[in-house]
DNA sequence: CCACATTCTCGTACGTCGTACGAGAATAGC
DNA sequence: GCTATTCTCGTACGACGTACGAGAATGTGG
């Protein structure tokens, strides 16, 4: 086995994502061979489009080759799998938030910035929340971002990994977040389905042993827009974000 | 159609999850025709043994019927899909959370109480997150538990509306940070993969266009436990919590 | 005791999925 | 041109969720 030096896009054998490195530092040498008909690029490209019109399960290896006009095997020359599609997918879609807004120094301001332009794409991508769940993709976009959150939490005296958890822990409040917001605005399509839920509530509720979330439903209910919602949620994670360094470090096992 | 009053645990038709009393308030009433050979909790209780033991991927409906000893379409007399199948599971593991520990009065305490022991929930039960990433269920288990972060939230001054969004701000976090821990651990299995993560990140940073990132994986980096981790995420989660009742409302479409 | 309606069991079968395999077409260097 | 290399993609396989409907078991009314 020659140790070949750059790996292609294909590269069929291969664990399914094991090495980042296989998948996203590719400079394509290879200049030998026939001719590719497709680029890794446009696949990605109609993956996206696809998942935008009808859904992340509506993306099927037929369906994606089908809009591509290719072959369903042709796409394993690009991707050696499903899931690898799927990463390139969200590193594809995460290029939509670059180049980030310049920062305006005031650490709050600039880290709730970063989770509005988070909501923003997610809302423009309704399935990017449940494939954000499903894995952890450190593409170049990916990567682009986090560099610039990272730059937004410059003026906190934390470590560096307290500031990558801090990021991990906005991230996963937004996608939970719009996850749910999404979810609703979904079922709000079936009116019976959503009425359905609210009667069984209302049921459960007025069954005397859950007083508290008859109480929590018979709020006075001033209904707010998503995005008013959105920021209160927000405001309350980032206002109340304690930045000190950190208790000391525990001992493993203690 | 003659109506039938209360509904069998089967009941073949019917959208999948279209309503949720079809599925949870289930006298079992029917005393008439065949004896039932199994039991919607023995099929529950197969498949959530299923998942803890081989992952959330090994629970087909037939594995499941398998474990039970019955005939794979015999399971859609109990539940009308898997879906409704992975909600059962769900709230089946969500009664591991009952009864809950006495509350002392601290909300904060209190609500940190909460967290934890979802985190425990996932730990015993490593596909947990991924099944609530994907759904949203309102079994009588887990109604009783939200019953007592209700009650838990009691102290604040928060209409009912913000405490089920403090509710699910919280549950969004544990998911979300208990979800990517468990993948880490998964990873560290492997550990050709997490040196080749490592790697990769190490060359990224080294090329010059991530600055921050290169100084946060620089990091002294005193390693801390995934119990101490968590902790310090959820104290900054909980000890900065805006409980100010909120903004006015704002108008739809502002 | 006997239909008969009801309810459960489950073998078979269908359509869909991801993808392994490998034959053929295109290309570059010799 | 010959050959090694690379891409294309038809076919095929095993797994999945589940529709269908025939048969077995049970209660009730005659």
């Amino acid at each position: 086995m020659p140790a070949s030096p750059g790996d292609r896009p294909g590269d069929r054998p291969g664990a399914p994502g094991a090495d980042p490195r296989r998948l996203w530092l590719t400079p394509d040498r290879p200049r030998r061979g026939r001719r590719p008909a497709f680029s890794r690029e446009a696949i990605t490209a109609a993956a996206v489009a696809l998942a935008d019109a009808e859904g992340l399960d509506a993306v099927t290896m037929r369906a994606v080759a089908a809009r591509v006009g290719a072959g369903v095997m042709s796409l394993y020359s690009y991707a050696p799998d499903k899931e690898t599609l799927l990463e390139l997918m969200v590193d594809h879609v995460s290029g939509e938030l670059l180049p980030p807004a310049p920062l305006c120094g005031d650490w709050r301001a600039d880290l709730k910035a970063v989770a509005r332009h988070q909501r923003a794409l997610m809302l423009r991508h309704p399935w990017l929340p449940a494939a954000l769940t499903a894995r952890r993709t450190l593409g170049p976009h990916t990567l682009a971002f986090l560099e610039h959150a990272l730059a937004a939490l410059r003026p906190l005296p934390l470590d560096g990994a307290a500031k990558l958890e801090v990021f991990s822990l906005l991230t996963g409040f937004v996608t939970s977040h719009v996850g749910h917001e999404l979810a609703r605005a979904a079922t709000v399509d079936s009116v019976d389905r959503a009425a359905a839920e609210a009667d069984y509530l209302a049921t459960v509720a007025a069954d005397g042993h859950h007083p508290e979330l008859a109480r929590a439903l018979a709020a006075p209910g001033r209904p707010l827009t998503p995005e008013a919602t959105f920021t209160r949620f927000l405001d309350r994670l980032v206002d109340g974000l304690d930045t000190r360094p950190g208790p000391e470090a525990a001992r493993p096992g203690g």
